[in-house]
DNA sequence: CATGAATGAGTCTTCATTCAT
DNA sequence: AATGAATGAAGACTCATTCAT
């Protein structure tokens, strides 16, 4: 879709790279990932890896910017399909959704990455970031605007939506591998886009305005 | 919680070890954390770290279970403290909140663990987490036979307060360290426990029942 | 000297890796030297390197080669003016101060082979060298024979002669990358042409008979 | 001598990684020596080798920084002996000599050094080598103050005597690796002592005041 | 002639862990 | 309870060299 236009050196040996890395450093953080392991995965030896990337902490922003890139278009382009707040607002955390149904490590490479306040994050990935929550903001006074939504802090908001959405999906992935405790309480859950979906419903219902309910 | 029948050897030795660990591994995660480092920063020789403690991953253990025990703790302490379920249900965020002010490594440590999926987490922590969220569950329950909530998914909900709480922590933390773009997006945010107190009403807001809110 | 016959392929390119590799070896040393750094500072490929000269030992070799001919015709060439003795004997190390002139890292380069004891030199070099050692001596055994100078160990005098010049040469390029101390010490050292006659005029007032100064 | 008053730690260790290091250095320079090699050499583990000392640069400057102090002082001493400002001067380049017959990789690493123009160079070893290029410059003066020397550049003559001792010394090692031409060039030659003194033979029939010698 | 891609052995450095004292 | 020294494996990264095109 984007690579139409020109096919560039190495591009498949470098994408083989990225996917490799994505999910080394998902599995084991920036400081626990090893090189030598990426380029075994990748099928590459270590030194095209230097050659075609760079070091570890190129590779690491390519990792990390690729897939805020694809999460900020996914929500673009999610939020193009209607004008309804209540459905653009559902449209965020469901564009996150869909995405980590494709890049199932996408959020604990997130989660790492936020908690380590991002010391590798090249600073156009944080632009990026700050985009897609400048499109929540902006959804929500739209919705204000409108006399939809009560007037709620944008950035409690988004954290709340994205956050959520987060942790179900890393609870998702941990419910194999716990089968007694915390596993039995996870037992049940249904799919990310379900509970995604189920969790909206709540912050909806917290943000829309009393009188839209009912006279409040 | 188990040893406290009698004082062990170098209980304080101990204790700077513990916490210096914490430190660590909150910053650099699992993989990323050194030995070395930690023994530094505890003034302790590293030899002596591996004579109180163990290995590397003996020494995560103690902190996470330190730090799991504490929040249950806090939250099985401010339950205590008033039968309204809403309040009730506001009382677990604001626990991990006000154990957040005490170690403020505490959030970046759990999303990391959580991101990793908890492959250095003895059992016994995970079972200690399932508790915390089983009382989410049992306030929900309550809520509902009260009539005070509608039926929600406890899991769901549980993240939510918890998930949400987890990711405002880093956010006030990012703050100071991204002067421009998500900086900006970051200013003006209030301290944890009012974002707290302002995300529980939306959380509330959203669970409560309608007729409790004025006969929907 | 034995390609002259036909000007073989890519003279130019040939010549600006040699340009190159010679400023490299110079800085860095047979073993510190990077054929990727060489390659980049010719401007060319790197496989073109290989395809032009060879491998990073005959790289070498051509370098240190083509320096030591240099020396040698220039020398040769300074001799073929004069018959004095003294002023032939100045010529030697005019002849290397003016070379220096053109080719600054030449000293680097000799310095740190004569201190390798000249592992990667090719045979035929040494052959060049002991050649001008020669020439020296012949001046000195001439001077002699003319009653101009005293005998002397011609290697000792060829040495004198030589390695302060090149002592000297790098002292200046020394100067201006240690502006304390040693830095001081070279201040108000004059450049490399006028040191080498004052050196001269002290070897040659130290070899010269005493009743030929006698007047003086 | 220096070390009666106490015995730090691991001195002993310590010491032979320095003496394996200034061996390696000076066969192959900095950036050819292998930390690999002078581990291996000194007999210990690699990893003992940055426990001790530090990485290869520190590694380096604790080399250069023994050995020009090793000089300095038997300059110092040297000059101590007597008062002749011919016997002094001439004590220099022997000061030289003598340390070089006990560590004859001396003359490598100081040519290999000069060469690099001294990237790896502590500053305070800076200052030592400007120290003893003082001293010869105080014996000049004492000298011509006394009517014994004619003015000459101290600079110059330091270089002179020092710089050729160096290429002497060199010259000396190199003899028995060149069997062929240069090798002939250099049968005959004496022992560096020797040698140093006919060249400072030279020098200071070259410095003298002319009427110092009207009756020889 | 020229290039980008590839490779395997090498580089320096740090790791977690243990032991003798 | 405490320490400095020791170790081997692994870490990230670069090297000289070659090949297909």
């Amino acid at each position: 879709m984007a690579e139409t236009q020109a096919i560039e050196h190495g591009t498949e040996t470098r994408q083989r790279i990225l996917d490799a890395a994505a999910e080394v450093f998902a599995e084991h953080g920036f400081g626990g990932a090893g090189v030598d392991e990426i380029a075994r995965r990748a099928g590459v030896n270590k030194a095209m890896l230097y050659y075609h990337i760079g070091d570890k902490a190129a590779l690491f922003g390519e990792v990390v910017s690729a897939i805020v890139g694809r999460i900020a278009d996914a929500v673009t382009a999610a939020l193009a399909d209607t004008d309804d707040p209540s459905e653009r607002l559902r449209a965020i955390p469901r564009a996150f959704a869909r995405t980590v149904r494709e890049r199932p490590f996408l959020p604990q490479l997130m989660l790492r990455e936020i908690a380590a306040g991002g010391p590798h994050l090249p600073p156009h990935v944080a632009e990026r970031m700050a985009e897609v929550m400048g499109m929540t903001r902006a959804v929500l006074e739209e919705g204000c605007t409108k006399g939809t939504f009560r007037k709620v802090d944008p950035l409690i908001t988004h954290l709340l939506l994205i956050g959520t959405t987060m942790f179900m999906a890393n609870a998702l992935r941990m419910r194999e591998r716990f089968p007694t405790a915390l596993g039995r309480a996870l037992q049940g859950a249904a799919e990310l886009d379900a509970m995604t979906d189920r969790m909206v419903d709540i912050a909806l219902n917290g943000i829309t305005q009393n009188e839209a309910r009912g006279g409040n």
